[in-house]
DNA sequence: TAGTGGTCTAGACCACATG
DNA sequence: ATGTGGTCTAGACCACTAT
């Protein structure tokens, strides 16, 4: 049965089964690439109709959570960072072959939230937030200038952590060290004229035109988990996006 | 039945029948905003079991090209141009609320298609091409200088057409004159300088930067129907995504 | 051949919107 | 009260994958 396992009962019963799974996923009860219980299996040990179970499965399918293989069976899914939200902007070579930049942490405080964090991450005030302040290298140049705010509560495995221990992508880090997904994201760009301290971080003269783009990113239950903003000289930016 | 009505008989039955309604939806056998058949009816007219009318409206559903309200029907969805696709770049005023741009078209010519255009429209060498060149103007002033090209073959009735009755947004117009409709579209954006020719369009200075965006639109089928460069200033450019 | 997901059916009951 | 879509069930059959 679906009850007393801390879903909420008001839900339709595939609902209730899809938030029991998402949860057990997160939980690693079966880890990534490995099959979860087939559809009359979970239909037998929940006690409901395999169509309700199908209608959970479809709908962590849609999220991402899962795949399914006709024949095979359903699979968590491993986090894949090839996809869209790992190639916003790209950096590209003279030629036009994409170039993956090198991340340096160039610090980490506990702050308090500045106002547009708060807004960005729906935090209360005066909540705290780990900044890290981040710099993106391309054949040892600095291209891009980062400043990344995460929710401290969330993200407190991140506050003990050793930032060279980071790595290149912070996504696959906050799943990693923090079970936390980002499933999608909103970004903003704007074009403006460097400041003094951004001009030297990157290596620039005084009033380059830069592109900022502004991204918060989204968990699976649509949670803002990041907000982040971008700098880098607009002559090298390329922007892709796909509207539906 | 479904047999001999124009779909694929090797596609599941409620892929059938969702071909069948959209083909309906887009001939306005129902106007938009008019309630389709109930799930009861569409299953009594085409001998098919009501879970799979769900399926096939669910799919619609999924598509945009209809609403549902619990208790009171299905309905056509009427065009909506106040969706994404319609506010990609906005225009601020100072106070930040949204202007909406008047449209001038500059010129209309029929030309051989320029190489780019070629390739982002898929034609062949030396198709011919309606090339528009368009002023989008706020309070009017000028703020975006257009290119934009179109399938010659596809957009006959645009070449008789007077430009001056193309009104302020051109898919609205497509839909209407050409039976096109634009589902989806990808963007790319970078910074430039402006040429000189640019410039005295837009009453820009020498050497301003300026945000190009050019744009592929693809009709439902997948097939690209619209190739765009746009050229603004990038100071007063805001450009949202999102991404899933 | 056995096990999986994919399609399709038929029907019950519920929740919502409308007259 | 009626008709609509939303949930849920139970079961049949098909198509794909593995062994």
């Amino acid at each position: 049965m679906l009850d007393q396992t801390g879903v909420d009962a008001r839900l339709p019963l595939y609902l209730q089964l899809r938030d029991l799974l998402a949860t057990q996923i997160r939980a690693q009860k079966w880890q990534p690439g490995q099959p979860i219980p087939s559809e009359a299996e979970l239909s037998q040990t929940y006690q409901v109709a395999v169509g309700t179970v199908r209608r959970a499965i479809e709908t962590l399918m849609a999220e991402g959570l899962v795949e399914r293989t006709h024949g095979r069976g359903t699979f968590v899914r491993k986090a894949r960072f090839d996809n869209s939200l790992f190639r916003f902007f790209r950096f590209e070579s003279a030629d036009g072959r994409p170039l993956s930049p090198k991340s340096v942490i160039v610090s980490r405080k506990l702050v308090e939230a500045p106002a547009q964090a708060t807004a960005a991450l729906q935090l209360k005030p005066h909540a705290k937030v780990i900044e890290l302040h981040r710099l993106r290298m391309v054949d040892a140049q600095p291209v891009l200038a980062e400043n990344i705010y995460l929710c401290a509560q969330r993200f407190k495995a991140l506050a003990d952590k050793s930032p060279e221990q980071f790595g290149d992508l912070l996504y696959p880090l906050y799943e990693r060290e923090c079970g936390l997904i980002v499933a999608s994201a909103r970004e903003t760009l704007t074009v403006e004229t460097v400041t003094a301290a951004q001009a030297k971080l990157l290596g620039l003269k005084e009033k380059t035109p830069v592109v900022m783009i502004e991204r918060i990113a989204f968990g699976s239950d649509g949670q803002p988990l990041e907000w982040r903003q971008s700098r880098g000289a607009a002559s090298k930016f390329r922007y892709s996006a796909e509207i539906r």
